[in-house]
DNA sequence: CATGCTTTCCAAAACGTTTTGGAAGCGGCC
DNA sequence: GGCCGCTTCCAAAACGTTTTGGAAAGCATG
């Protein structure tokens, strides 16, 4: 039905006008050597002429591969692409498109488990590669596609999966334990983290770097001072840091797995009357755009999505022309940006409970 | 090279497996009537049992179909899929699989032409159907796809093309002209139009509709209330506001071509004092999330992005699949949402000029 | 001249599906 | 018995590509 009207040349067409044989001429196009360096000149000006382009269908029958690369979109409970998604996808698009393939999109909303989605795709041979994104801690997932033998990266990691799979992620372990340890050089003693109930991978990443680093100053991060909260509930949020900066002793110092809580933070301590960052400091993650607009600036981490999807992009396209023994996994670090939401401990001053 | 491991079964091996013909297989699960139900039920069984799944390469090349659709993603000047796209996307996406179509996702950023991203989509045999979004009052892409014949429905209008198309808008002009006259009967008499220099179909609509209902009541819209800005550009966006809100006389009420522009428009309003809805009504459109939150809370007209992406991936299979008589363009009218960010005008005061 | 090597080309097969145009078997009817 | 029609099945063709395994022609070599 598509393109109806001045139908596409197929090579039969060509190699008939040429007086070619159909093989010839598919050759001459591939660059092979065995077709004499005229004819392929005059084969490639004719396809050029005529507009002529393969069926993917023929293509797609011989080869196996369908040109095509997907991404499941886990929407979880949200129903829309947010911020993170909607770059992400961008930067997929525009690599993948360079690279000759074209990306398909499926997403996974309420109903359907991303598991299911993703059975349609590779049953439905939508796909030659997946590209997973917000990694779980344990991620069903990662196991399906490792038990189908489909190649896929996956941005982010899971933890205790034994066989070999492809993943790319940003170093959060190091950033928030390098964060940890100047905060403490700074004087902090008490700290909080604001953080996810989801079991994303990289909250937890981010987690441990934080209590690594107290542990080595002999400090440690008490139950309490750990909030989670949905993703999706802003409400929740918002009670969640009101009961970070209600308690005693009161933390100095809270870090939130992304921008986008230490924003609600920042809004719930103002709120309180709390000064950021003399009686407080703030420190997040992502580099949101609003991050730099909000007031203080927020101090965070910058891990470009743009340049993660690219670089998962790449790792995809390699893992599908060459296998997994072509492509390493990688963990690159995250850029400090300092702002203005983070500084001194404030002086020590009696907890409630000592003045009561 | 998907799925190497435990490969799918295809029409022969089930075919030899039953001791049937490749044809009498096909057919049996196709549904025809010249096999016998006892058979019939025998190859579904078994093909269910081995999970078949048809190969898209084999239906694709006797059909002529690849069961995708696609989406050229507008970028324009932007580099991320903002909200309205996230959320038209899911619709479109979730409509589209539950039609057994899937969705192919193509952006058009910066240095790619759109037209030029469309022809890569067609040529490539990407899509069986198009999709189209933020539709333009002279749009090239529209002329594109009907002089390639390839079937497409545009979200939005144009203005000025001939031939017939399939497209499916909500009706700004009826809603501003609603809006403005219920304005009126508030005793506003000076109105401002903030909209963006981008000459999105939809925003023209919405002028025509305020700009009616003010000549049906004597009025009109001098050039100079009127302030053109940029999409991608917050500063000039707050530029703008600025210089409507310092007119002499000034707008008791000004209509933005979305709630995007009312919630700057706001902002700018507070700083400069100005009272809303006491001094001034401001009128948004699209119902954003966000502008039930504002303060006051925008008035503005609902259109679910999600039902209209719904509408729009099924005019476009019916399109496809049994040809333009079958589906007519569709005109629907947005919901008004009364909020607190109009009222009545307020008593009239002299202007700066009369006093000075 | 026969032989072998190179260069340049091509026929045929294979990929997996749907559709076309029968064919075989069977029962009923004259 | 011969014929018709119905049910149930199937061989073959077609879609467009890539690859395999030559073949033909030209040239140099023995």
């Amino acid at each position: 039905m598509a393109n109806k009207g001045r139908r596409q040349p197929r090579l039969k067409e060509l190699s008939s006008e040429l007086g070619l044989s159909i093989t010839t001429v598919s050759r001459a196009l591939a660059g092979y050597s065995d077709v004499s360096a005229a004819t392929r000149e005059r084969v490639r000006e004719m396809a050029a002429r005529r507009g002529y382009v393969p069926s993917r269908a023929g293509r797609m029958l011989v080869s196996g591969n369908s040109g095509f690369v997907g991404l499941v979109v886990p929407l979880r409970d949200s129903h829309f692409i947010d911020a993170f998604l909607g770059e992400f996808i961008v930067g997929l698009s525009e690599a993948f498109t360079d690279s000759g393939r074209d990306l398909t999109i499926t997403t996974a909303a309420r109903d359907r488990r991303e598991v299911d989605v993703l059975r349609h795709v590779v049953n439905g041979q939508q796909a030659d590669g997946v590209v997973l994104t917000r990694a779980l801690s344990e991620d069903d997932r990662v196991t399906y596609l490792l038990d189908q033998q489909v190649p896929f990266v996956l941005h982010g990691r899971v933890l205790g999966e034994d066989r070999p799979y492809v993943w790319f992620d940003t170093d959060g372990e190091t950033a928030f334990g390098e964060a940890a340890r100047m905060l403490i050089e700074l004087g902090h003693r008490d700290f909080g983290y604001l953080t996810f109930t989801e079991p994303l991978t990289f909250a937890h990443f981010r987690r441990i770097g934080l209590e690594g680093a107290l542990r080595d100053h002999g400090l440690h991060l008490p139950d309490q001072a750990i909030a989670s909260v949905s993703r999706f509930d802003e409400a929740e949020v918002e009670r969640a840091a009101d009961r970070l900066l209600g308690l005693d002793p009161r933390p100095t110092a809270i870090l939130c797995a992304t921008d986008g809580l230490a924003i609600k933070l920042l809004e719930v301590a103002a709120k309180r009357t709390i000064n950021v960052p003399a009686d407080l400091s703030v420190i997040g993650f992502d580099n949101l755009p609003v991050s730099a607009y909000a007031s203080p600036g927020i101090t965070t981490f910058d891990q470009s999505i743009q340049d993660s999807a690219i670089h998962v992009a790449e790792m995809l396209v390699k893992l599908i022309d060459q296998g997994i023994d072509a492509v390493e996994p990688r963990l690159v670090k995250a850029d400090f940006i300092a702002r203005g939401s983070h500084g001194p401990a404030p002086p020590a001053r009696p907890s409630v409970r000592a003045v009561g």
